[in-house]
DNA sequence: AACCTGACTTCGG
DNA sequence: TCCGAAGCCAGGT
């Protein structure tokens, strides 16, 4: 997939700072398409590994992890630990703290 | 070309 | 605050 969509997915994860975290849906509106979430995601799918994106960085809109518990979960919430992104009692991440604010 | 699927999001009850 | 339904987009089959 070679779109411009994609490219600049690529390039605002690179950005998402340590120590903070962004959604899907805003990144995919940062890179110019609100509902394009979902491309997002194949994005990291796609690219992750090659193209060294801080993937454990992108959660959703709730604040929570998305994948599934044993095909990531444990890993994504131990490095965004080690960041000094703090979940609570239900595995929820506290936005109005930790969620990226380009400015 | 139709249909399914996913690390999503928003909105109403 | 939680849950379900509906909307969304693009790649794979």
């Amino acid at each position: 997939m070679t779109t411009d969509f994609h490219k600049l997915t690529i390039a605002v994860i690179k950005k998402i700072p340590r120590g903070k975290v962004a959604t899907y849906g805003q990144i995919a509106a940062i890179a110019g398409s609100p509902r394009g979430a979902r491309q997002v995601v194949r994005t990291l799918h796609s690219s992750s590994d090659k193209e060294n994106l801080p993937w454990h960085r992108v959660i959703n809109s709730k604040g929570m992890i998305s994948l599934p518990s044993g095909r990531g979960f444990e890993l994504q919430q131990r490095l965004l630990e080690d960041e000094g992104v703090e979940f609570d009692r239900k595995g929820r991440v506290n936005l109005k703290r930790f969620l990226w604010q380009p400015a």
